[in-house]
DNA sequence: TAATAAATTTAGATTAGTCTAAAATATTAT
DNA sequence: ATAATATTTTAGACTAATCTAAATTTATTA
């Protein structure tokens, strides 16, 4: 098996390369609050392991067997936010660290069993999809508040920020995952976004309606 | 915090005291797998952080800061384990390994809402009672089934031998947590005993008797 | 009480993960 | 194309946890 800090870099690539693409030895090194130095190190035994394709000064990407890791790593952790949240009544802005750990629990009898008991949840309580038993899983295709036009409408279903900062902002606005919202007006100084949620008026910053996500 | 190795330890040294008394090395050191060199290195370090006392060649005990850390651990070891059974339908004998590393797990909102989602239990599967989240829990006198002479009766609640194999053997025989049990003969030749347990007869051997435990 | 055996500690190495500082390579701008 | 800058890798050192082998201390037993 692999050490809870493989685990970690394998997670740690495989968001960056659904952002970005590529991904490099500093995007590593700033997103597991490392040095470049050390990942350089954990690199070439990620490689040595045949966990990424590594060459020098040229980036990585995840195996298929990387991969696979990593997308193991990432349903135990949305599972157990999920759980968190849904059966012990924490708030979705005071699950993730505890996910960070419980995510390296190894057993998958016991990932597999949690899932039974929750009834296969489909998406964590950020709205991001949780891989099945086989790491299948699909992504719903988002996009930002920002870029609707007024009158347009959707259905909030995740985030593209989630620092407890913005999560708790949202819960207090009620901007809630699975509320139906419209855009009524866009101020055209600031960018700002006037919602209508279910009866109320909301007025948002462009910043907010760029890190909240929807469906049409 | 302390590392999982300090808090193994802290465990392993809580659990042979309440059995030999006095803790040496070499009890250490077979109950954590390692080497005693590698325990005294381990226990200068716990000392110096005061979780215990140590006096070259004279063995150790925990200061009260460390029996605390002790029985942290053990309640969410045991808790686990109960949640485990009673949520995820594990078996009596496969939780424990799983335990081992879900009491690793800081949170302690973790583990006192998981207290509260089932209902505050006071012993887990094996009939071990769990401490509260002051670490307070009341140990029931246990005696085992040898102790018990002909027509004498108890209700099994706890096991001496926490192994796999003892546990499949009792779940088979029937032999579960709860079960009123009457001792109706004894063998004088090997002290093998028979058991009436509702409404029929099981024989078992007196290493079984010995390891059985019962209330009256 | 002195010799022997057992338990424990020390000495010196090893491995995983990390760091800083310096060297090497790649990128960008003139 | 060359120089300046940014990125990445290497070199060398540190900590935590472990090991084996040797030295020390304690316990046993003759
Ligand atoms: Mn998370
Ligand atoms: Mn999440
Ligand atoms: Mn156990
Ligand atoms: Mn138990």
């Amino acid at each position: 098996m692999n050490t809870f800090t493989e685990e970690n870099y394998l997670k740690a690539i495989y968001h960056i390369s659904l952002q970005s693409g590529s991904v490099s030895t500093n995007q590593i090194a700033a997103s597991l609050n490392t040095k470049a130095a050390s990942v350089t190190d954990m690199l070439k035994k990620l490689a040595e392991k045949e966990l990424i394709n590594y060459t020098k000064y040229q980036g990585v990407t995840l195996t298929t067997a990387g991969e696979k890791i990593a997308i193991c790593i990432i349903r135990k952790h949305r599972l157990w936010e999920y759980f968190l949240v849904e059966k012990l009544n924490f708030k979705w802005d005071e699950v993730h660290d505890v996910a960070e750990e419980l995510e390296h629990i190894a057993s998958k009898e016991l990932i597999d069993r949690l899932d039974d008991f929750m009834g296969h949840p489909k998406y964590d309580p950020h709205g991001d999809p949780i891989p099945d038993s086989d790491g299948q899983f699909k992504t719903h295709e988002l996009k930002p508040v920002s870029t609707l036009t007024v009158n347009e409408s959707g259905i909030i279903s995740g985030v593209r920020d989630h620092s407890s900062a913005f999560l708790q902002y949202l819960e207090r606005m009620q901007l809630i995952i699975g509320k139906k919202i419209k855009v009524t007006e866009i101020n055209n100084y600031d960018h700002s976004v006037i919602l209508q949620v279910e009866n109320k008026k909301t007025h948002i910053s462009r910043e907010v309606a760029n890190n909240l996500l929807i469906v049409l």
